[in-house]
DNA sequence: GATGACACCTCGGAACACGAGGTATGTAAC
DNA sequence: GTTACATACCTCGTGTTCCGAGGTGTCATC
């Protein structure tokens, strides 16, 4: 029973597109930033992320392209298409919404 | 690809511990009460609501007990447990943690 | 006595997370 | 030059979960 896990399900693809919709970044640039920013609350693992990035490029909703690097690593850069800005305001209602709801719940005061 | 579904995930056990540490409930009590709290923001079914019950009660965080109803149909009216009550100070934090982390995320301004 | 709301429950298919494993390249140390 | 590590991509299998569909029985109303 890993609650925290569990509770991560679902803020996946929003917090992928809202990052995309910053800037271009490629999948290991995505895992770095959220958990730096997150401070580590969001852990992401490969293994959930890159299943994803292929999820959302399928439905239209990012789009990877191949870039060398200064460095002369290859990597995929995605960005967010007109298609996944339109979902990712949607998605954030959606988790504005849900959040709200839950917060109603859990931070009422509790009865003595 | 139903991401409101998703979210909800995870919010379930400490939604239940925190309802049944205000007063005892039933399963059926327990789902119309959140769908009408959360205006169907959350939307609980049986089919999630009754196993996440079970298991709960397994882990002796919340208990149940067959009580008479005065229209004299029978309910099992959950409460809290020792147990659960810590188990739902915990939760509840880490709640509040996933949610700032992803709210501090996607409600920062965009960049044009 | 039939219909529908109440109240409990289980089962099985579909979806998902993630650990473990794999490939390949650049950099640093020795 | 080769060993080792960080970078960067990926897939697969196991275990877990949701929830629609189905089932049981009770009570009230007509």
């Amino acid at each position: 029973m890993e609650l925290t896990q569990e509770m991560i399900k679902g803020t996946v693809v929003p917090v992928i597109l809202k990052l995309l919709a910053e800037r271009a970044m490629y999948g290991y640039e995505l895992i770095r930033v959220v958990n730096e920013r997150t401070h580590n609350a969001l852990q992401w693992k490969e293994g959930t992320l890159y299943p994803w990035l292929h999820r959302l490029e399928a439905d239209g909703l990012i789009r990877g392209e191949w870039d060398e690097a200064a460095s002369g690593r290859q990597r995929k850069y995605y960005r967010i298409t007109r298609k996944g800005a339109a979902a990712l305001e949607k998605t954030v209602h959606e988790w504005v919404t849900l959040s709200s709801a839950v917060n109603a719940i859990l931070l009422a005061p509790s009865m003595a």
